[in-house]
DNA sequence: AATGAATGAGGGTTCATTCAT
DNA sequence: TATGAATGAACCCTCATTCAT
């Protein structure tokens, strides 16, 4: 072993490696039974169970059961956001394909991450997470809409607040719904309504 | 007690009374508590104490507190479509006014019901209800939906089951985040938003 | 049954006396346990156990294991200020008759509720409750010196709240290590050197 | 590290002095964590950080945390010990000007060393310690005891074992409360005080 | 029909101790 | 020798539900 492989492993060293190895299997194991059961429905000690550890080792690395819920749902809303940006980069701000492009990730992380988002949206529109997520996704949504409507590109008895309410309500039900069961519709159809729907994209009037 | 008032009591069978009255008592203490506390962070005890009645008469009423939970969030549900269909009847089915007036019926109702839209649709954790609730609605306006594409009155790449999804979640959204606070916008804001974002009212494409 | 006694009925009326009684059986159970095992050494489930009642019961009378060790500890104490009281009424306050008195009821107590003696000054000198009995029983004893003091009664180099401290641990450690084998010696050779050792009766110096 | 520094610590034979290092790391940390929170307010994963090892490390220096305790308590009393052995040398056995010497001691090892005598007598949950330390102290003052009164110089009805076990107690207990807050006294009345209140110096009578 | 004390399973959480590295 | 993640038994406490009165 060089010098520089054993830097290297002294930063994580074994059992730092095993550490994260333990996190990770209860983030997958926690998933899985909240989008089953939700979250009132799972104990600490079956998602403990499930990872193949003992019910203690939960508390090594999450506060409690709220943390855990809390930190799996905003590690997916960063990753829905960084990939939306990604794939949004070079369209104009706010125009019809900016909106189609982050609309369509949208979709596809959805059809990704079917179990992460029915359990934050689906079974689990329980647990006043959606509620915190929403509250996350909602300013951003609501000042678009006042620009737009500023702008006069927004019908002028659309009321910024209760369209934003409207609208994030309407991104996260149909995710949720769809992931219980894409078959329902196709991807694009899902997309193609949900661009319909979209008040930023309402005609003026 | 005189025997004159004994014998009138008995004429109106008093324990059916008194037990009619327990039961409106329950539901309304429930209500109170249910909008203040949401679904888990009351006890079926606290329920029967506020209703001034002992823990143990909860269970002659109710089977338990999800039954109690799920009388009081459909009873609401009927009242409501029994006020709109009152309210719209005598105008033209599927017309802008029919809508209007449906829509404005709706938070009338919520303005009036703050607290049972609050404990229904507010406190997330009302979890599977809220789901049961909302699947109740989503068939109607599906099926809506699919006459107005139908008859080309509504754009054709929307697709009914997705948008019924996706009205159903702004409506029990609006009228809860609303319910909460109405000082955030009028009741004719809230309804000219839901009026323009109503996929039945989009203009065809 | 004539209506006095129907009246005396509904006061306290048959589950009360029952509730009464559940709790007078957990006080019992948890004296001898505690004096047993100490604070640490108990569980509330044996606690309920020994008592005859279930887990829960414990927590319809007590709000946690300390309140009820407290609830002991201050009632016992109240009770043996009380018969103090009793024993010296109509002696002169201060006399060494007053004095003498007041410590043979002592010793009496202990001898005649050992178990919650050694309970809550024996093994229990644990729990920071012998501290809070003791600082209860201290101001008393200081106020006392000092006006001993003033009187010139009492030694002039005696510093009243140091010997408040050391007075209350004599007074608590001797009933304790007496009460918890009494054959160590007669009631009458502790109440004696208990006299001795009173920094109240020090000849004035 | 250079191979120059290797070599010198090999001379000094690195894992030992690592070894008592790490070892009175532990003592010292233990002492300051349960003089502020006692016995069972403290880990011994606590002690271990405080430290500065890992917590499994606790365990290669002591069998549990009991028996860290107990040493602590007792390298603490024996130290006392020779502090008043060296301090009383020359004085006549049994003399007042002895036994000032050995309290005046007393007195300075409790200012000296506060969270030590805080952690061993003044968290009362020191429990089972508090006892033992005492029960080592005991019978040295009962024996004392014994050969004064045997020489007519104790009164008659003092009871050694009863007087041992209550000059036991006020010396825990002032020290106790002394270190606490020095400031409640001076050590020069608090010595007067205890002097006072030695049995073995009470007047003969 | 109403009462309310009692039940007891089960949840969340802690922590002394072990052991592979 | 030291590490520190993992263990899992045990604790405290809650509360939906029952049942004798």
């Amino acid at each position: 072993m060089s010098v520089a492989e054993a830097d290297v492993r002294s930063l994580e060293s074994a059992p730092a490696r095993s550490r994260a190895d333990t996190r990770r299997r209860l983030l997958e194991a926690a998933v899985a039974l909240f989008a089953e059961k939700g979250l009132h429905g799972v104990t600490s000690a079956q998602i403990a169970r499930r990872a193949g550890v003992a019910t203690g080792t939960f508390y090594l690395h999450f506060a409690d059961k709220e943390a855990l819920f809390h930190e799996i749902a905003f590690a997916a809303l960063a990753e829905l956001r960084e990939r939306q940006d990604r794939a949004s980069v070079g369209q104009k701000l706010g125009s019809r394909e900016y909106v189609r492009a982050r609309t369509e990730e949208l979709i596809a992380f959805a059809a990704k991450k079917r179990e992460l988002i029915v359990m934050v949206f689906g079974r689990a529109e329980s647990a006043g997470l959606a509620d915190e997520v929403r509250e996350a996704v909602v300013p951003g949504i609501q000042r678009w809409l006042e620009r737009r409507k500023a702008e006069g590109r927004a019908p002028a008895d659309l009321h910024p607040a209760v369209a934003a309410q409207a609208h994030a309500a309407v991104l996260t039900r149909v995710i949720a719904w769809w992931a219980a069961d894409p078959s329902r519709a196709t991807a694009e159809q899902v997309v193609a309504t949900l661009l319909r729907m979209n008040p930023s994209l309402l005609p003026a009037g």
